[in-house]
RNA sequence: GGCCCCAUCGUCUAACGGUUAGGACGUGACCUUCUCAAGGUCAAAAUCGGGGUUCGAUUCCCCGUGGGGUCACCA
């Protein structure tokens, strides 16, 4: 591609839906393919279809692409406000004898309009199948317009696509049936044919198409369960294209410096939550550490309010326990209930702070101990560092295990935790000699 | 059913006719401060079947099989 000709794309979607991630991806590789080109990306919706189509399904998707960074350069426009247009060309059409009005409209009112076929066989060239060959006979005249006024799909795809300048048609691979019928009418009409490029379905984990019924089909529920834009673009991007090298991670500036049609792949891909998980986890790991507590904030209202005995210094010692243990923000709300012991004296058995075929006695001899030590460390320099040299030589003289896990378990009450070196140091060091305490007693 | 598209580990994929068929996710094992998490190391795991072409096919061609799309006065 030379900049004497600049690539124009498109993203229509129809708003008779939620954005999904299959339209998502559509709208990413449009994006990508375009801004690789320095070009410009039309955003059109497609809402000739009055009964179906829905403001707030024009929200979701504008919001939608908002979220995941895909700009466009113009729109949206709406098919719905440019009846005008497509009339002038249907007109032409008729006048010229490639379309024709049809008394058999089934609605009552009206006629519609059908196009002439010519009856030729078609070939196209698409940018990741390559040449594909249709024998139109078999289309017959089909409808193009309800009637002079209305105009169907295909006639308001092609009549858009001319007068926006469309180079290239990037589109699912649904599209591929509809093409010879699109390419009849720019004949039609005179227009140029744009070079198409259909890329695979995205498929569900039984490899049929991908619905509602195999979990989460649409943007708005990714967004909902705590994932992060960037780990879905570039999940995305990775679901059917590949760069040269084995690299995983990418930006979006990098993506779109990387991107290129011809490494597109023709078979569909299978949604891999799991994989995506694992991504959005690397995108966690990346977030600063204000964004990071922002996010918790912002998925775990419920923690903010248990933590308003806390200070922020505490919560911010708290995140990266948080961190590590999620691969989205959704689950951090899950994790409310394994964090219970940051909010208040657990609950337990005396006899589960008894380390595997150790006595009571031996618990209760190095939980004195570690009490013992631990009252010696000033409240200021209470951190998980003094903790643990303090205490590591004598958990590695008497068996780590043996002294580790009773004090663990004084601390949280669970048989999984952090450490509890770094337990302490959260709890601070009045609640760590309570807790210490408490598990004291209940062995005496 | 007609027409069209597609086919490498379970999944996403790499390998422009010659590789011990590579990587990632997931899975298993082991290591790393008791548990968990994180991290590290290692392992198991694939060219749909049959014919060609070729000295040599994952790769090119044909047939079969399987999957998908499309055949609206929906988009």
């Amino acid at each position: 591609m030379t900049r004497d000709s600049l690539t124009i794309t498109r993203f229509p979607p129809s708003p008779t839906g939620y954005l999904h991630i299959g339209r998502a991806r559509t709208a990413l590789f449009n994006f990508l393919f375009t801004k690789h080109y320095d070009g410009k990306m039309i955003f059109r919706l497609e809402d000739t279809d009055k009964a179906r189509s829905k403001k707030e399904f024009e929200k979701d998707i504008v919001e939608g692409l908002d979220w995941l960074g895909i700009t466009y350069d113009e729109g949206p426009f709406r098919q719905s406000e440019r009846t005008k247009i497509y009339q002038t060309y249907l007109r032409a059409m008729i006048e010229k004898g490639s379309a024709y009005e049809a008394e058999d409209s089934n609605e009552g009112e009206g006629k519609v309009v059908r196009l002439k076929n010519p009856n030729t066989t078609i070939t196209f060239t698409d940018l990741i199948r390559g040449d594909i060959v249709f024998n139109t006979t078999e289309l017959g005249d089909f409808v193009i317009a309800r009637n002079i006024n209305e105009p169907l799909y295909h006639l308001a795809v092609v009549v858009d696509d001319f007068e926006m300048e469309i180079t290239h048609v990037i589109r699912g691979e649904d599209g591929i049936s509809n093409t010879p019928r699109q390419i009849l009418l720019q004949e039609a009409i005179g227009a140029s044919r744009p070079v198409y490029a259909h890329i695979p379905f995205i498929l569900a984990p039984d490899k049929s198409k991908l619905s509602g019924r195999h979990g989460a089909v649409s943007l708005k529920e990714y967004r909902e369960a705590g994932y992060l834009p960037e780990a879905l673009v570039n999940y995305l991007a990775l679901l059917g294209w590949h760069p040269t090298n084995e690299r995983e991670i990418f930006s979006m500036e990098e993506l779109i410096k990387e991107f290129d049609l011809s490494r597109v792949q023709k078979g569909g891909a299978v949604f891999d939550e799991e994989k995506l998980k694992s991504m959005n986890k690397i995108y966690i790991a990346k977030l600063s550490d204000d964004d990071f507590l922002r996010y918790t904030k912002k998925f775990m209202p419920d923690l903010v309010r248990r933590t308003s005995g806390y200070n922020d210094e505490k919560l911010a010692q708290m995140t990266p326990l948080i961190r590590e243990r999620v691969h989205t923000f959704g689950e951090i709300a899950d994790m409310a209930g394994e964090l219970d012991y940051f909010f208040g004296a657990p609950e337990y058995n005396a006899q589960a702070l008894v380390w595997k075929d150790d006595t009571p006695g031996i618990a209760h001899k190095h939980l004195e101990h570690i009490a013992k030590v631990l009252e010696k460390i000033p409240e200021n320099t209470f951190t998980v560092e003094s903790i643990k040299s303090a205490l590591w030589d004598y958990a590695t003289r008497e068996g780590r295990g043996s002294v580790l896990w009773p004090m663990r378990y004084a601390l949280s009450g669970k048989e999984k935790s952090p450490d509890p070196f770094t337990l302490a140091a959260v709890l601070g060091k009045t609640e760590t000699l309570a807790r210490l305490k408490t598990a004291l007693v209940k062995l005496s």
